[in-house]
DNA sequence: GCGGTAAACGGACCGTGGTCCGCATACTTT
DNA sequence: AAAGTATGCGGACCACGGTCCGTTTACCGC
């Protein structure tokens, strides 16, 4: 990336770009940036559409970016300009699915949403959780940023800044700690190698989520 | 990889080259298959020298498979026939130390080895294991698999069936969930981003692995 | 020593992610 | 409407991981 390259953020039309403050789609951070130019805007969606085209063809993990670009008649550059890298563009293609999710437990209905007892939340935000892995695995799982920046990405903040005030909330031990390893519970990649390579049914990751969470909030 | 390449193993002189059956350097796998030619041996040697050397200098992240062919004075293609990939070569790298670590809590003494209480042993391997990463972050992250292949290096699987022996010894519930819960906590990418994003002294981490072994085995 | 053979070698080659920078063009200002 | 400017565009270019395959060479049996 040449400097302040804007990875963009969301909407289809009249779009903006991220601000780059800290996080993209942190979800209701969508604010004051200056509007897109139309044809920036155009391209956008072309992309979009050939990316979402070319992974429902081929899997996510065979998608690159040559091939949207040229699917989508556009230079290459403008694709990385747009998107930032590989996983941006991949987390773009996920970017409706995960705001409706963020929004279910920030402020939806209880007990998932705000109202109910945090332990209460907790159950259901994990069970919650792996049903959202488990309906975008092979997508999230191509997204998946090297070992090191596995914890940057705003989405992965937002869970653990929303496990860690539960916990917090629900008076366990070292909250911020705590959450890691309930996160770690809520890992797509786990979710994968359980039920892919070891054979693990998805209800018995959602048991064992109940069973971890008790064991965890009984201080 | 053309066939059945063997990603090396140990040894340095004599050597021999791992039978591929399932894993590497699970310890005491070091079998029975043909020795290795004279050369392979020699380049071998050669080609781990130049990488840890070249690893000194500018850090693992910076090292480049032909950097290393260059140095050992090596053609490209040796490097992946001896190593298998870049990440087979930086745990070459690693092997020794991974050896001593491995004994350490197979067959050491008590309380860390065989002879303590479970729970004791527990204790004491995740303080070991949180040392032994902190002691070779840098190599360890840069050897760090892609996300779907997290679980499958050999090191992990066997602190995985490692933690889930004490457990079900402990008397815990389902013991292979919850030592990847465990295990989740002792990972070279978390200690990273908790140690050097976020702070948190190693202290707090050993701490928080004390705590969480205490929730988690008391049934 | 002398072939025969399997193993090892080397480096050209390929695919892919990501960058660079000169050129084109959508919006703004007057 | 013309000029000015920032934004966006495109695709050549680079670095790196990994593969392929024709050539070389260590080892084994004689």
């Amino acid at each position: 990336m040449t400097a302040i390259a804007p990875p963009d953020d969301e909407q289809g039309h009249p779009g903006q770009t991220a601000g780059r403050t800290a996080g993209q789609p942190l979800l209701p951070l969508a604010g004051q940036t200056p509007p897109m130019r139309a044809d920036a805007a155009r391209n956008r969606t072309r992309l979009l559409e050939a990316a979402a085209r070319l992974v429902a063809e081929r899997g996510p993990e065979h998608l690159t970016m040559e091939a949207v670009a040229a699917a989508a008649s556009v230079g290459k550059g403008t694709v990385f300009r747009r998107f930032g890298d590989r996983g941006g563009l991949l987390m773009a293609l996920l970017d409706h699915s995960e705001r409706l999710y963020q929004e279910s437990f920030l402020t939806g209905p209880p007990p998932l949403g705000p109202g109910a007892p945090p332990v209460r939340r907790l159950e259901e935000f994990g069970l919650a959780t792996l049903r959202h892995l488990a309906a975008h695995r092979a997508l999230l799982l191509a997204a998946e940023p090297e070992a090191c920046r596995r914890f940057e990405p705003p989405p992965r903040r937002l869970v653990l800044t929303h496990l860690a005030a539960l916990l917090r909330e629900a008076g366990a031990g070292d909250a911020e700690l705590l959450a890691h390893t309930l996160a770690s519970h809520l890992d797509v990649a786990l979710l994968h190698h359980l039920t892919q390579r070891r054979g693990m049914p998805l209800e018995r990751l959602e048991a064992g989520w109940l069973d971890l969470v008790a064991r965890i909030t009984r201080a």
